[in-house]
DNA sequence: GATGAATGAGCGTTCATTCAT
DNA sequence: GATGAATGAACGCTCATTCAT
């Protein structure tokens, strides 16, 4: 009963918009805003190009849809370490350890965090919602968590949110290393490594 | 340089090819490659869009030369101070003193960063370019100067490279900070404060 | 005509075409040929979009039966009046209050006559057979009237069919003027009123 | 010195504007607003699909500039009979005379007058601005003149504007004849012919 | 050299039509 | 029969590039 060769349509379940979706970050990611062509979301979504446009109004909602959906998840496993109690030092570690653990694994942020950057003059509207849901409570997080070690007497004086920034600015780089330099023969930077022996430099560099 | 008597509104064809230049570093830097216009930089160089075709052969050629430009009076900077044999330390925190200086002052290279980031992808040979004649010699310059040091005695054990990654990554994540969040209404980072901290956190924690 | 015991508001198949019908005439007056859309005569007939293919070939399929099945009702009401002989001037009078009342209670005859015109040169097919089935069997009807009147003495000398355009005419621009002008807040217009008082100084006019 | 050959770009003078609208009043009289292309618009005017873009911003602002631009010149015409002063019949004449001759002469008008009740529910402003603009001044004018006629004891009593629109109905019918049914063969109208019969039948009509 | 009107390939988006369910 | 998700041709509009002036 079955007729020969491929239907011509096929019914698909609920999960098509997240397919367009990920389809939709790696050719954002490669190409950028612009430059990325809504056919070939569809090509690698292995839907139409008017299918796209059957869960997403236009490109630029598309690309908005990918950025704020990349929140979420994050979102709440930086929150979920706030709650514990434990020594500055161990604490500080714990957080770098599973970031560093996520952007290794997780190749959707180093995606996103470059579609951020490079599109924040044109979309600003996502680079503040990017910014008032990741970076500033991240970073609020860790500026918080400093001004603890500070009082406690277990890190020197200084700029907290400079402090934060100094852990942080190297994951930054690892990340936009392996999205820009890595894919042209650069050598491969190991991130948790990286990232593991910048966290003891600088806590003991934090010491009073 | 100006010829004495000839007044400075009279524009010299021959400052025309630097005049595009800088108007196109804007423009893409605004907007990305893909999103700039040629009509737009023609207007802010105060041109006519087919002049720009004058100097330049397509719109990838202008991006190119935006970025290679770029590299040269930056790299001769760096390169500079290999010359000078001083105390380990007092040579990061010179290297660095330098390095925030220019970002501070030189609006430019923020944006060139940027764009390198973000069209990577799109123009591997500029990445490429760039990784050669700036990152891997100012990465290749500061590992070997902490070398040194560990030969010395006066760093500790540990991945040179990434002692260095460790060092110039705040100064990538204020340099995007300033490009990407500072726009929509983030707090603003001091770069010389910032880099300054960073430095000496570092310096502290490199120590046997 | 409906078997009785049945609910009203129980939708039988039987039905379906004229109601899908009855709402491409909506759109279809609404928007034109070109700028009506499928789903919204779908929508507006209660069925799905893919059921107006089950009765209809094309869109353009649709769009030809909605203007011939407009034809059928008002001929047969014109043609009855043939068969009725009277005085010259009693019978354009009937004929007139039957096509004013008409005018002023079908409210679909506008919008097709407006379709015919609009979409005459996309569809010339649709033209001829208005033409053929409904204005030239009209007018030929009036014309031979009024040469019968001629004949009879009770209408001066003159081109019979011109007469005949005399009074349409006004007939034509009312139901536009209801068409167009009325939506966006025009004076209206009461077609009964303006067709008696133009009938009667065509009359007037017409003697001899 | 000549190149041989055409030359693939050719600067034209100022009228490039009126070239395009006339191209796109025959374009869009004969498919309407929707089924027009811009593409046919540009072939007819001899220019490519982005030129048309250089003189109107969107299709739709095309269409605008159609129909406005038909206002002015007729508007002149009828604003220059107001002032003549002579006896209320000549004065009818006079002003159909002229009405019925550019009608024969001017064939954008027909096709205008069609795209303005075809479009009139797609684009109301049109439609509104052609009612202020033409089709109120012109029917105001009529009345006034019917009204004063009818101090004068030239005319009888009776809805003036309704003998106004009387008089204009068989120039919109005998109009909107030749755009929709003499295409698809119909027997053509003499409009100059039509229109005095109806004047002369509906003066003497209209008198006490 | 310099200009900017003109070109036309390319892409976002729509919607008539199809067909697996 | 009915549905509506899916398709893909078509078209509005943009903008890098060209070239007559």
């Amino acid at each position: 009963m079955l007729p020969p060769g491929e239907p011509k349509f096929r019914r698909r379940p609920a999960d098509r918009p997240e397919e367009i979706l990920a389809a939709a970050l790696e050719v954002f990611a490669e190409r950028g805003f612009a430059a990325a062509r809504v056919e070939e979301v569809a090509r690698r979504a292995g839907v139409s190009k008017g299918a796209v446009y059957l869960y997403f109004e236009t490109k630029e909602a598309l690309f908005r849809a990918v950025v704020t959906q990349s929140i979420a998840p994050n979102l709440n496993q930086v929150i979920g370490l706030t709650a514990v109690e434990v020594p500055f030092e161990s604490t500080v570690r714990a957080v770098f350890t599973m970031i560093s653990q996520r952007m290794a694994s997780d190749w959707r942020m180093s995606g996103v965090i470059k579609l951020v950057i490079a599109e924040s003059r044109n979309q600003p509207e996502l680079a503040r919602i990017w910014h008032e849901a990741m970076i500033a409570p991240a970073l609020g997080l860790a500026s918080r968590l400093i001004e603890a070690g500070q009082r406690q007497g277990a890190v020197r004086h200084g700029d907290a949110r400079y402090f934060a920034m100094g852990l942080m600015g190297p994951v930054l780089l690892s990340t936009l290393w392996r999205e820009t330099f890595e894919p042209i023969g650069a050598e491969p930077v190991q991130i948790d490594r990286l990232i593991a022996q910048h966290v003891e430099t600088c806590l003991k560099g934090m010491r009073p």
